[in-house]
DNA sequence: GAGAGATGTATTTTT
DNA sequence: TACATCTCTC
């Protein structure tokens, strides 16, 4: 029996032929394609403690990328449990994270100003420099907008190496140049810096390169449908020379073209790796057959795919359900009332609502709110975009990094003491003029006595305040400590007054101090960036008692018991960005997919006729999703019966005699809901309805 | 220079 | 609607 049998054999799981093919695939290129809750998790967990357990690796040996950081806390976890050992795998995590660690590293390797401390730039503070770089060139904001010049830059680094960079004109050109030398002055990257300068590394150095193919013997990336070209040609050049790349994913679920990832990378893996072997994984053992066989009866509609053919075993429960509403108020109210209704069979935490939008959450949470059910938003605005904890992070950022000049901005007058737009120039130019960073200038003008003594001695403030810091430090080592002293001394607490926003950085303190507790490097860079890489996501706890809400794309690699999605209606899912051209919609379809693939046991669909947008009302049709699969025998149509709640009779030219319904008491201006003789149940307008004594 | 209030404008998905 | 930016007053 040889290492592997054994191990195998020593398992608690049950594994079927198809996932033991994969695990036992030798070396060289793989690519398993994994369908929705075909135990992919599994397969990866294993392969890779088997390799641990037969010594074909060392955990520091093993290049591991993962979608989400809590994917990768999750993978670890359980091959430590296979293995029953608490094993470290240093370089398990997600293309971003551990494209920073490695550059973070390596940073003496970097072209330019760089060094260690390098701050993380987010789209909101990428957003600001183009803005700025626009105005100051005297450029026209309207022909260059700000977003798109955002969009340019992202995709171009999503592809492409910096040289091979090419411009629509010359001003645009310009512009992106412009933004790129102004993050290498202030030791900054954003997202697409930091995996597009790693690989940028393995092109130029070959040493590096030699070094980081020699360190990484096995090469492993779960969700490979959402990789893009420079990912790919990071991994391209991480696995060669022994090529032993073991990639997972399904091109059924890649949803995340728009922000660059290339579906190609997965229909084309063979013809990148001739001597592939393909494994795939078929057989789902998370859902019902109804649900699986509506998503996928959904699916089929798409062209861009591979082969593969789910199926299951798992017995038949409820069928899936369609209902449909007049408005999202009502969807949101049937939501809720079906949660409480349900509670006997599943708990909070087995629920989850899923939309296609952010904006979408609003009335569901007012209802829920209203019906006493408890619920989590996941996304929308993270914590660390909330305006406290961004001055909080940026103090930070400028103590460690002196040439941030985001972070310099931000808090250069943070509590306000004096010093305006005027004063903070005259500071930059002197900064510019001395080349140094912003720190040390202030320090001059200090000691220099350059400029008033009012500005002076509110400079005073703010450094005294950092040394302070600095020498808390080093003497008691607890940053959360030291840095609520800073914020006390310089009346940060003071200034903010509201309580929410004093509560959000206690919390940001307690963040620190849980950091300190679980890191040993104790370094405040590493903790600010693994905050800017983190998702929303990462910390959810299973156990915890609420309902979940969080838009499709984050229910990526999810599950839950009982499942809504809400808002299926054209124009919103899919979207009316993407009704331009096929592919688009195709990745729209394989969204709705991934959404009804989460569902284990009830998936509840719903679309409405009116929808209340910015502001104004939009109608909307049944998506075209639905039409795809209405005639699907597992799935059962609903339509909600109404009662009409009051005495006033009306008639309306169309659709006849009716009640007003006072039940509804969230009516738009305008707009009253009548219950119609016929049985429907409709909004109209006022002064269309007449009185019927 | 600070803060309140008015005005205007853009609204997909996110590491 | 909601958020950023501009304008006005103290």
């Amino acid at each position: 029996m040889t290492d592997l049998e054994n191990f195998l054999n020593n398992l608690d799981e049950k594994l079927n032929i198809n996932q033991l093919d994969a695990i036992n695939h030798k070396d060289g290129p793989a690519l398993v394609l994994a369908g929705a809750g075909s135990g992919k998790t599994k397969v990866l967990t294993i392969k890779i403690a088997s390799l641990i357990k037969n010594k074909k690796c060392g955990t520091n040996e093993l290049l591991a990328l993962t979608f989400t950081n809590k994917a990768s806390k999750e993978m670890i976890f359980r091959i430590s449990q296979i293995l029953s050992s608490k094993l470290d795998f240093p370089w398990m995590g997600t293309f971003h994270s551990i494209s920073y660690k490695i550059l973070r590293i390596n940073s003496e390797l970097l072209k330019g100003n760089y060094n260690s401390n390098f701050s993380i730039y987010d789209p909101t503070d990428q957003l600001k420099i183009i803005k700025n770089i626009i105005k100051i060139n005297d450029l026209d904001l309207n022909k260059y907008e700000p977003a798109k010049i955002r969009g340019k830059i992202d995709s171009l680094k999503n592809s492409l190496l910096y040289d091979e960079w090419e411009f629509e004109d010359d001003k645009e050109e310009q512009i992106i140049k412009t933004y790129q030398s102004k993050l290498e002055s202030l030791n900054a990257m954003d997202f697409g810096d930091l995996i597009l300068k790693f690989y940028e590394l393995l092109t130029i150095n070959n040493n590096f390169k030699e070094r980081i193919q020699k360190l990484f013997k096995y090469v492993f990336v779960d969700e490979y449908q959402d990789t893009n070209i420079i990912q790919f040609r990071l991994i391209n050049i991480i696995s060669n020379p022994d090529k032993n790349l073991f990639a997972v994913g399904d091109e059924d679920q890649s949803i995340y073209g728009w922000r660059g990832a290339n579906i190609e990378n997965i229909l084309q893996f063979k013809k990148f790796y001739p001597d592939t072997k393909v494994y795939k994984l078929e057989q789902n053992y998370r859902s019902t057959p109804q649900i699986l066989n509506v998503s996928n009866h959904l699916i089929s509609n798409n062209s861009e795919r591979l082969e593969k053919n789910m199926w299951t075993e798992n017995v038949k429960k409820e069928n899936v359900k369609l209902w449909s509403f007049d408005d999202d108020r009502e969807e949101a109210k049937h939501v809720a009332k079906e949660i409480l209704k349900n509670l006997n069979v599943f708990k909070y935490e087995d629920i989850a609502v899923f939309y296609r939008t952010n904006a979408q959450s609003r009335v569901l949470e007012e209802e829920l709110r209203k019906a006493n059910v408890k619920y989590k938003i996941y996304g929308n605005i993270s914590f660390y975009e909330r305006s406290e904890v961004k001055d909080c992070i940026s103090f930070l950022k400028f103590i460690i990094n002196p040439d941030d000049e985001m972070a310099f901005d931000r808090i250069i007058n943070l509590p306000p003491r004096g010093l305006g737009k005027k004063t903070v120039e005259k500071i930059k130019n002197i900064s510019i003029q001395e080349n140094e960073n912003h720190y040390k200038s202030l320090i001059n003008i200090i000691e220099g006595d350059i400029l008033s003594k009012k500005i002076i001695k509110s400079l005073e403030v703010l450094r005294n305040c950092i040394e302070d810091f600095k020498k808390n430090l080093n003497e008691f080592s607890s940053i959360s400590e030291s840095f609520e002293k800073f914020l006390i001394d310089l009346g940060y607490f003071d200034y903010l007054k509201d309580d929410d926003k004093l509560g959000n950085v206690s919390e940001f303190l307690n963040y620190i101090a849980e950091f300190e507790l679980s890191s040993e490097t104790n370094d405040i860079s590493d903790f600010l960036n693994s905050l800017m890489l983190s998702s929303s996501t990462d910390d959810m706890i299973d156990s915890s008692s609420f309902v979940t809400l969080m838009t499709v794309h984050l229910s990526k690699g999810l599950e839950f018991p009982c499942v809504y999605v809400v808002g299926i209606e054209e124009g919103l899912f899919p979207h009316s960005r993407s009704m331009y051209s096929t592919s688009e919609i195709e990745e729209e379809r394989r969204l709705c997919y991934v959404a009804f693939t989460r569902a284990i046991s009830s998936l509840n669909l719903s679309y409405c006729k009116m929808r209340r947008m910015f502001g104004s009302i939009t109608y909307a049709s049944m998506s075209q999703f639905l039409d795809e699969i209405i005639e699907c025998d597992d799935l059962e149509e609903i339509n909600v019966m109404f009662e009409s709640t009051s005495n006033e009779r009306v008639f309306h030219y169309k659709f006849g005699n009716g009640f007003i319904d006072t039940n509804d008491n969230d009516n738009f201006e305008d707009v009253v809901t009548v219950v119609f003789d016929s049985g429907a149940k409709k909004k109209v307008f006022v002064s269309d309805l007449e009185e019927i004594e």
